[in-house]
DNA sequence: AGCGTTACAGCAAGCGCTTTCTACATACGG
DNA sequence: CCGTATGTAGAAAGCGCTTGCTGTAACGCT
């Protein structure tokens, strides 16, 4: 039926384990004999059998990607610089990589099931990108699964995540805290004394510290916080929009409006717009990430870039043990803050 | 050093051929051993061992999805769709599949390689997004995979791409040509008689289709084409930025552009505020896709709805068998024009 | 009571590959 | 000219699972 090794083996007149070792090149095989088998492999088309090979080699070229949101640029991003420097078709030659981007769409089970499949799969290595979600029985599990899978061999790397410790994982993280620090000084620095944040959902690692770091702005400055000030969703267009609304219902003298990342605060400018109020002269609004699409929103908007693809390919290096790791097996990784049109000096109150 | 299926037969006091039938529940067991069983799977933390089982069932539980560029919402939208249907952790117990989402870049030895690799794990499934790459050496080479894939009894469906006939794919197609049509159509029902075109890569079904529906919209209308009107770039918003600038050099007194897609118009937009001009007033622009971004573009841009979410879903059905092909394997699938703010009545010259 | 059924469980033969160990040339130093 | 490297190829033992086939009880029927 399907071709074999051994078909090969039988044309090229040599044995399977020639074949074998002419396909992985790990083994001496005189020129002529490589050359007899190259050709039978191209004439009968052959193609390995991925399974049997991992099987017997104990080994697989799968390597595994856990994005939150695949839909979301913000992954994507990643995603695709993590694939990029896994190799996938591209790297060096039978170093061929298979890069699997698993969506768990930010549910935990997902999430560990995920992991359990590539366990299963025995995967190369694995990388885990974005917040994690902050539960302890569901933390407790993930750190088990990761514990688990680098005692197995497979390299584990977090990306935009907080560090696991003890784990094995290597982690590469965003420095939320800092970077919504420096965004609401920013603000606090024009001149807003009442600043509304919309916050992305609850339970994530990401959500609290960007949080935690504009509470930290405000505290630094002396600014007492209204509870009414902050609002939860989650991170999509629509619920910026929503919860503006709702920020302006609780408090119409609001002059700034801080989003829990870009998409957010577009929806957020729209429901501005809607209501009538100019950006920034009556309300600035600053977002996170500085996705591509930021720049374009208008006026831009002022933001935190994360150096999403720089971060991607480096974890995507050293889940390849291409690069060493950070000492300590973790690496802080800062944003830049991104001044633009959306953020202005407040309005006369 | 890791456990197997034997160990856990062991614990149980059973075969392993038992304990593979309570783990595939494929055949009779009685309560009382599948307890048993089980409690031993749990104890020991079993974990299949994938490419063994694969090996020996001669199937697998990967499903391929190839996407151009999966940092464009344009995919990752699909693919989430694709992989929400694909059951992941998700579907029906046991049928627990990995969805390996594959970015070729649009680059066709990519592409190649992956479906090589896809064959090779004996993927039960690949979903192809996307244009396809019009090169005919190209086209053949990715036919003949496509025919042996799903000779090994992979399915494969075409989502957003052009049929592949006598493949044995079954193919979800956009009607990128009527969507290009309508567009058009809607502008020139507005007065507009000076169009740009800023067109996608070349060599791409995409392109050329959307291409043909405009000039087809032109041409029922007695418009007669100017070759300086069109211009090739990416799909992205700095090509759509600087093909903007160059067809206004060329032609500054265009009173509308039309984009390849919506990141495309997003540039196009941003090129045209630089350049001083009004939206729609000076010039009208369009998008093609209506990505979650385009509703908050200033003016909203006025574009073409595609359902790729329903798409990619309807593609993830059929890829797993639980929906049935489309008569004759192919099936189109209609854009929706949406009339937005960034489209308006040409000034008058 | 005798026999065909039915319901489970085990045996053992692979699935297609990798890899260790062995075999056999040929080459080389003494 | 022999013993020992050296380079190359093959034989064969699995890797951990699935599954066809073969028992073997317990059951129901005439």
């Amino acid at each position: 039926m399907t071709v074999t090794l051994a078909d090969v083996a039988a044309r090229a007149q040599v044995s399977p384990a020639t074949v074998s070792r002419v396909l992985n090149g790990n083994y001496p095989v005189a020129a002529s004999t490589r050359e007899r088998v190259l050709k039978a492999v191209d004439e009968l088309d052959y193609v390995l059998n991925g399974p049997a090979s991992a099987l017997a080699a104990a080994t697989s070229d799968l390597v595994g990607i856990l994005v939150n949101d695949i839909a979301d640029p913000f992954f994507g991003i990643m995603a695709s610089a993590i694939q990029a420097e896994i190799g996938g078709p591209g790297g060096r030659a039978g170093g061929e990589r298979l890069a699997v981007v698993c969506n768990t769409g930010g549910s935990p089970e997902r999430e560990l099931t995920y992991l359990t499949l590539l366990q299963r799969q025995r995967a190369a290595a694995v990388v885990l990108t974005g917040g994690a979600i902050e539960d302890a029985a569901h933390k407790a599990a993930m750190d088990a699964k990761v514990r688990k899978l680098a005692d197995a061999g497979t390299r584990v790397v977090l990306c935009g995540r907080p560090p696991a410790p003890e784990t094995g994982a290597i982690a590469l993280t965003f420095d939320n805290r800092g970077g919504g620090q420096e965004l609401t000084e920013h603000l606090i620095g024009l001149g807003h004394r009442r600043l509304g944040y919309i916050a992305g959902p609850e339970e994530r690692t990401t959500t609290r510290h960007r949080l935690e770091g504009h509470r930290a702005a405000l505290a630094a400055h002396g600014i007492e916080e209204d509870a009414r000030w902050t609002v939860h969703g989650r991170y999509d267009r629509r619920s910026g929009y929503e919860a503006t609304l709702e920020l302006l219902r609780r408090d119409p003298s609001l002059t700034a409006v801080v989003a829990a990342n870009d998409s957010v605060a577009l929806g957020a400018c729209a429901a501005l717009r809607d209501s009538g109020l100019r950006i920034p002269e009556d309300v600035s609004v600053a977002g996170f990430d500085d996705l591509p699409f930021s720049i374009d929103a208008v006026p831009s908007l002022t933001t935190v870039r994360l150096p999403l693809a720089e971060a991607g390919a480096r974890a995507g290096r050293i889940a390849m043990g291409r690069e060493e790791a950070p000492p300590g097996g973790i690496a802080s990784v800062r944003g830049e803050l991104m001044v633009r049109g959306s953020s202005g000096v407040p309005r006369v109150s």
